[in-house]
This record gives C-alpha cells, sequence and structure tokens, in this order.
DNA sequence: CCGGATCCCTAGGGATACTG
DNA sequence: CAGTATCCCTAGGGATCCGG
C-alpha cells in the first residue's frame, strides 16, 4: 500500500506542517506549472516564455516566476546587456519536481475525456 | 524524454482543451487533495470525514464532495434510515488520479524542508 | 445527520499605464 | 526588454442560521 498522509486517521491541516498543501498549494495556482513544463526543456527569457504560455499577462507572469524562484525551483539569471535580458531555468529541485508532475499530466491527459463524459452525466441528472 | 505537453513549443491555455489546467484546476484547490486522500482507505460518512479533515467548514466539505462527484473521482450513497446516512467512496477513477497524486506527496515530503529552507533565504535576501 | 441558503470578506488575477 | 505600480472585479471560501 501507499504511505500514510494522515496520522491516526487525522488529516494535517496546518500549511506549516502539512508538506501536501505547504508544497501543493504553490504548484496549484493558475500558472506555476504551465511555466515549469514550459521550462524543462531549457533556459528561456521573460518575453519568450510570455509568448509561449499563452494568455498569461505580465503581471501574474513576473509574479509566479518570483514564487518559483522563491520556492526554489526556478533560478533567475539578469545578464547586463542593454537592452536587458533575462533568463529563466528550473534548478535541480524544480526538474525533481516536474518528474511528479509529469505523472499528473499523463494520467490527465488519458483520463480528461472520461472525466469530461462524467461531468456532463452528472449535469444532465441535475437538471 | 517526457511527453511533450505542448504544440509546438507554444503551451495550451484554455481550460476547455488543455487537460493539464482541465483536471488540475479542480485537484488544486483547497480541499479536493485532502478529501480524496481521506478516503483512500475506504468509504466514510460525512460527519466522519468532517471531523477527520481538521479545518474543513461543512459548507466546503459539501461543495468539494459534489464536485468531486461531479468528476467522477467519488460515488456518493444515501442511506435510507432515520437520522439519515450518507456514504462518500472513491471510484474507480478516483483511486486512479490517486497514485499520481501520491508521486506528488511523497515529494512533497521529502523536499518540503529544503523548500522552506530557499523559502527562507530569499526572504532574507529581499529584505 | 446531512446538508442548503445567506452574508460577507479577502486573495487571485486581469487590464492598463509607466520606467530603467 | 523586463519589469513595477494601480485600479478594479470576481471567485473562493469562512461563519452562521435554517430545514428534512
Amino acid at each position: 500500500m501507499v504511505a500514510k498522509v494522515k496520522t491516526e486517521r487525522r488529516m494535517f491541516h496546518n500549511n506549516e506542517e502539512c508538506p501536501i498543501r505547504n508544497v501543493i498549494t504553490q504548484i496549484g495556482d493558475k500558472w506555476s506549472m504551465l511555466i515549469l513544463f514550459a521550462l524543462v526543456d531549457g533556459a528561456d527569457r521573460f518575453n519568450s516564455l510570455k509568448s509561449r504560455i499563452v494568455g498569461i499577462s505580465q503581471r501574474m507572469l513576473t509574479q509566479t516566476l518570483r514564487d518559483l524562484e522563491r520556492e526554489g525551483y526556478v533560478k533567475r539569471t539578469v545578464f547586463p546587456e542593454v537592452p536587458a535580458r533575462v533568463e529563466y531555468e528550473l534548478t535541480t529541485m524544480g526538474l525533481g519536481i516536474v518528474k511528479p508532475l509529469y505523472q499528473l499530466v499523463t494520467w490527465a491527459s488519458e483520463n480528461h475525456e472520461e472525466i469530461k463524459r462524467s461531468r456532463r452525466e452528472y449535469d444532465e441528472k441535475i437538471m
């Protein structure tokens, strides 16, 4: 069986003490995973990321990159050129978390048709 | 190498077409994962879940359970007794998604000290 | 016991305009 | 180019009270 995530059938709840919430809360936001995946193939610059991650605003790209940097997933490098050039790349830990995330994405890809079907079915029952 | 999640270096963005966002958005909320994990060992009743998942409100437990049911992860069974008794259990698909989620949780458990360290370091640099 | 219905408040996040 | 700073609006979610 899989490892326990609870204490005596009592679930963690405090963000500080619960690794699940503590880690997933950050990655679970709107853009973090997409940015991590966008960096898997190697370093990239701000505006390149912005155009590749369709729909993200400048504000959220900056902010999420800062958060990912703070968590230790992303390394930010400023090249003192004119105009400024900034590159972002995954750290070892960033590459580390991407692996289990891919497991999830793979599962999601394989099952999201079934999930959409389940949603439709549920919604029909309600109405 | 891992499977691509992008199209020609262009990331998915639309929730309808992007399995990542489409699936993760749902379980990425505040309580879904905790509820799924709470049901791994078998079916459980509403109030039992409520006391085991410390900190969850009645409102959010109900709502999240409904969402999980709609996604197809959880089956809800009402026993026509007095007082009413309702049991929730994982479906096959619910058990399915728990596996990759555990990969993530395991990773999180192993790395969240390192992450907390990274946060402290980052915050010190800023101030 | 298991919720549904309300009220309310905050954090997340979009749009836009401005800088080194 | 790579941000910062504002404004603003909505969705998430807590607290509380009511009902089958």
